[in-house]
DNA sequence: CTGAAAGCGCTTACAG
DNA sequence: CTGAAAGCGCTTACAG
């Protein structure tokens, strides 16, 4: 049941338009429509002379490959699928930036989805992105449901958690770790003298990492034999309006801390805001550190201390990860460096 | 030339995976691969009882259909590519999770993909995302190469410009009046006494949006008898940094102006933060505006004067336009609202 | 190095 | 309402 007016390798002249593809390409070069698609994917198999002419045939035809037979017939669409919670945070952005050139330069298209910290979201544009055929996934977090695992693993689609490290993930995972992540600057802080912490945490409802941090946060206090009041640890979005508002929540508990730390850029932005707003002075009355090195934690009158991990390298690490299993090699996933940034809001806890 | 081990209608029991697919879904159904077809498609033209037993069967197997078959059959893909110079910056940000569920609301999946204000890049991750069977297409701006321009309408594809507005435009236009907001800004500067102006613009190559905005400045302050001398004309990319850097470079100009304007929101931050460090009062000395509301430019401790485009309705009209295209409906394109949002940093000119 | 032809997994006019 | 079957536009073993 042809959809085309006419038939046969010219005969599409008659209605409607030519609609060039391959087998336009062949007949007007005289060649088999093999000899065209080897031109194209495989031209070191083909005599120079027939290359040519092909390429100028395609060229002068203007012809544009259909992806969607392509991935039919060789079972392979040259797409990876990323689905973020969020594209335009600092770290996820600085991390897509980065996995959409390495993919480029291995002539993979990203093709990029948003959950929104959204558990079932994220599932079902996981079954989207599959659906239409993406040869691989970069996943955020290593967190999920029993079915999305299950489908994972059925669908036998090579992923790897982004964001996290986990030696035992059953797939490669490239990120910080983020509980030492934690540890590191609670190290920091205990080493200035701080004994009395609070935490704004980010969300960490569907968000492993957030909920890491803070476990990590919580740890180390412990191996220092210091703890967080459960007045003193709150959880706040993604934005500076959330941090000012928490800070206040903060500042009305008892025992006030002295050091505060926050599970984001923004949220440790909108607490040194607001600690200035409410006249205490950093670092000498109260330290505030942040997570997550955007370029407004150093640009502010007061840089904040923070923690930076190498964003880009999670992203590009990621899908070289992903690359390497399409084509068979072993994949280890990679542990990323973070590092406590230590800048002008924290400083030697006060004297009692 | 069968790729599986085994062939017919059950016959993949052989070698590997029996890879389910619709013709199992079919057999195991009792019932023929058109049927399967419409339960998924156009349920409602299938009797009830089949299609109770053919969903089951589809849930059992779990049966994930091959979007590229679809694609190929059908001839549309359900997804929509969008090209962005950049993802995570204000604006396009909250465009772009706008469309992303605009789209999703009528079934379409978001291909995003990221040019960096390059158009060559820009061009040839068109040609990646028409190959890849995107239906239609959103594009940041309206200028383009004559070969880019041929691409599109022989490919013959349904595409928006986003973020500019333009009745002539051949393609629907979703987006401010760049130039009529900037010229809003200059009327309101001038009504308090400016005259002596300076701009710190977003980089106009390979931005008309940019462009538009600088000549609209420049035709609102003519319309007033008013001009911008060239060394108070300067173009910076989008951080707080550069608006540092270029904040200095126009206080060392002569004339010194009393009203600056800068091209986005980042470049207005870095110069404000940098006429504090310079000990210049805002605004009694001078007057600083931007462009674009993120939420930095209300949060800081002293709000700053912008103009403000509702990027959100630009996302989800643009989104809406293409699939109106789609479905053969009439697409107008929209002029999308901006407003000048004045703040703390501008006020009366002072006297000389 | 090149070609003839089957097959990838769906959709859809056509006939009943 | 349902089915038999052609066709979507490529790729790729197989044979030469």
């Amino acid at each position: 049941m042809k959809r085309n007016g006419a038939k046969g390798a010219f005969g599409t002249a008659a209605a409607g338009k030519p609609r060039v593809g391959l087998r336009q390409v062949a007949a007007v070069a005289g060649v088999s429509t093999a000899t065209v698609s080897r031109v194209v994917n495989r031209p070191e198999t083909v005599s120079e002379a027939l290359r040519i002419r092909v390429n100028m045939v395609i060229e002068q035809l203007g012809w544009v490959p259909n992806a969607a037979a392509r991935a039919l017939a060789s079972n392979s669409t040259g797409a990876i699928g990323a689905i973020f919670p969020a594209l335009a945070l600092g770290d996820f952005a600085r991390a897509i930036d980065a996995m959409q050139d390495a993919l480029a330069a291995h002539n993979y298209l990203l093709l990029l989805a948003r959950s929104q910290y959204d558990a079932d979201q994220e599932f079902s544009l996981a079954r989207k992105l599959v659906e239409r055929g993406v040869d691989g996934l970069v996943l955020v977090g290593g967190t999920r449901s029993e079915a999305y695992d299950a489908f994972l693993s059925r669908m036998e689609i090579p992923y790897v958690n982004a964001f996290v490290f986990d030696e035992n993930s059953r797939a490669p995972c490239v990120g910080p770790d983020n509980a030492g992540a934690m540890a590191d600057m609670v190290d920091y802080l205990v080493s200035l003298g701080h004994t009395k912490f609070a935490m704004i945490a980010q969300t960490t409802r569907n968000n492993d990492r957030a909920a890491a941090r803070r476990e990590g946060l919580r740890d180390a206090l412990a191996r220092h034999g210091l703890a967080i009041p459960p007045q003193s640890m709150v959880e706040g979005e993604w934005s500076i309006a959330e941090g000012r508002k928490l800070f206040r929540r903060i500042l009305a508990s008892t025992p006030r801390p002295t050091a505060l730390i926050c599970g984001n850029s923004m949220l440790a932005v909108g607490a040194v805001l607001e600690a200035a707003s409410a006249g205490i002075d950093l670092p000498s009355q109260m330290s505030i550190a942040g997570y997550d090195d955007s370029e407004l934690m150093s640009e502010l009158p007061l840089p904040i201390t923070t923690v930076r991990v190498d964003s880009d390298e999670v992203g590009r690490v990621a899908a070289d990860t992903v690359i390497a299993m399409l084509q068979g090699r072993k994949a280890e996933g990679r542990r990323i460096l973070s590092k406590v940034i230590a800048r002008a809001t924290t400083g030697p806890a006060p004297h009692n």
